[in-house]
DNA sequence: AAAACGAACAACCGCCATGTG
DNA sequence: ACACATGGCGGTTGTTCGTTT
């Protein structure tokens, strides 16, 4: 209550915040109008508002501007937005320009309050623009129940929750490998090679764990049975030069395959696909972009990596994020090294 | 009728990039 | 090269309003 009171009180030294009176609207409009807004900071003494700078500019860019379009999105500009997030991740400025009238935080605002529920509805993520797969991981839970002892579970319930959770761990890290190792095994064979850049350390433990796993029907059943003798040609080839691609190895997470996009000097982009398509690969998607770990994914999407990889470390990094705890941290991080490191990589 | 709840959106905050002296 | 000012941006919070109980 007595925070109330203060935002209400309004001292004459402190900049008023909170909702804008008609009153301030048309001050602000007034000057603009006569003088353009020229320094924001001084606008607000000159304009005889007590604002801040900030404030006003806000303001004026968010809502007062005579070239905003208010009202409803139409059906085609949601689809431009969905489009350019597909492509663009939360860079709304980005996505404003090509939507004229409209503002980034307009855009934001029904981003966050519409298209995103309206994605989920549609069962696709908001964040990689594929359907979501996140089911995949609850439907493991049974196999992941049963390969605990069920008998101990009765007779020492915490000791098992405690084992179940590096279980988990290790699953996603598989279904990790595992995608790694389909997106490689669907190219021309001699790519398969292309395991190696991961280094001998993630080659010899994480395959056979993978084995190891897939044997005992861990991994979920759908899935693409890598053969041993594909591990073992992986095994034989330790110095074969690399030819893989970020495109190649990430085409499973992004759904960049068909889509074109155009960048103009302004800024502005254009692209050419309706929505992005899922690949014949089980996806890479995290769950529910509210808990994921790997939302930052999303923001490697961008006109630049089509162009070139720049962005590819950082995407590693994120994967470094996704996969580090302190048992296999030096293992994981050799991964992400090996992989920064590789010639397609630019840091 | 009114309290509780949730959706929508305006506004703010903090960080960062850029420009300028 | 550095410090500072400014403006842009994305994330988050706060307020309003409609709906439900």
């Amino acid at each position: 209550m007595q925070q109330m009171m203060k935002s209400t009180t309004q001292d004459e030294n402190v900049p008023k915040k909170g909702p804008w009176t008609p009153e301030e609207d048309q001050k602000l409009i007034d000057y603009i109008q006569k003088h353009g807004h020229g320094s924001w900071r001084a606008l607000p003494a000159l304009a005889g508002l007590n604002r801040c700078g900030k404030s006003c500019r806000l303001r004026w860019t968010n809502y007062l501007r005579p070239d905003i379009k208010r009202g409803k999105f139409s059906e085609e500009e949601e689809q431009i937005i969905i489009n350019l997030h597909a492509v663009l991740g939360n860079k709304w400025s980005a996505i404003a320009q090509n939507l004229p009238g409209r503002t980034d935080n307009e855009i934001k605002n029904f981003w966050n309050t519409h298209l995103k529920k309206k994605l989920l509805q549609m069962g696709i993520d908001p964040v990689t623009h594929r359907k979501r797969t996140d089911l995949n991981i609850l439907a493991n839970l049974p196999q992941l129940l049963a390969a605990a002892n069920f008998s101990n579970l009765i007779n020492n319930p915490w000791e098992n929750a405690l084992r179940l959770q590096p279980d988990a761990t290790q699953l996603a890290r598989l279904h990790m490998l595992h995608n790694i190792l389909q997106v490689l095994s669907s190219s021309p064979p001699s790519n398969l090679d292309a395991l190696n850049f991961l280094g001998p350390n993630f080659r010899d433990h994480q395959l056979q764990e993978y084995l190891r796993m897939q044997a005992e029907g861990l991994l979920s059943s759908g899935q693409t049975v890598l053969e041993t003798k594909d591990i073992g040609h992986i095994q034989s080839n330790n110095t074969q030069n690399l030819e893989i691609t970020p495109q190649t190895l990430f085409s499973d997470c992004h759904s960049m395959k068909d889509t074109k996009v155009y960048a103009n000097s302004n800024n502005q982009y254009g692209t050419s696909f309706p929505v992005p398509q899922p690949t014949h690969l089980p996806p890479l998607v995290p769950a529910s972009p509210e808990c994921s770990t790997v939302n930052q994914m999303d923001d490697k999407i961008n006109p630049n990596d089509i162009s070139n990889h720049s962005s590819t470390s950082t995407t590693f990094e994120a994967w470094g994020d996704l996969m580090d705890d302190e048992a296999s941290e030096n293992l994981w991080k050799d991964i992400i090294d090996q992989a920064s490191s590789q010639p397609w990589s630019i840091s």
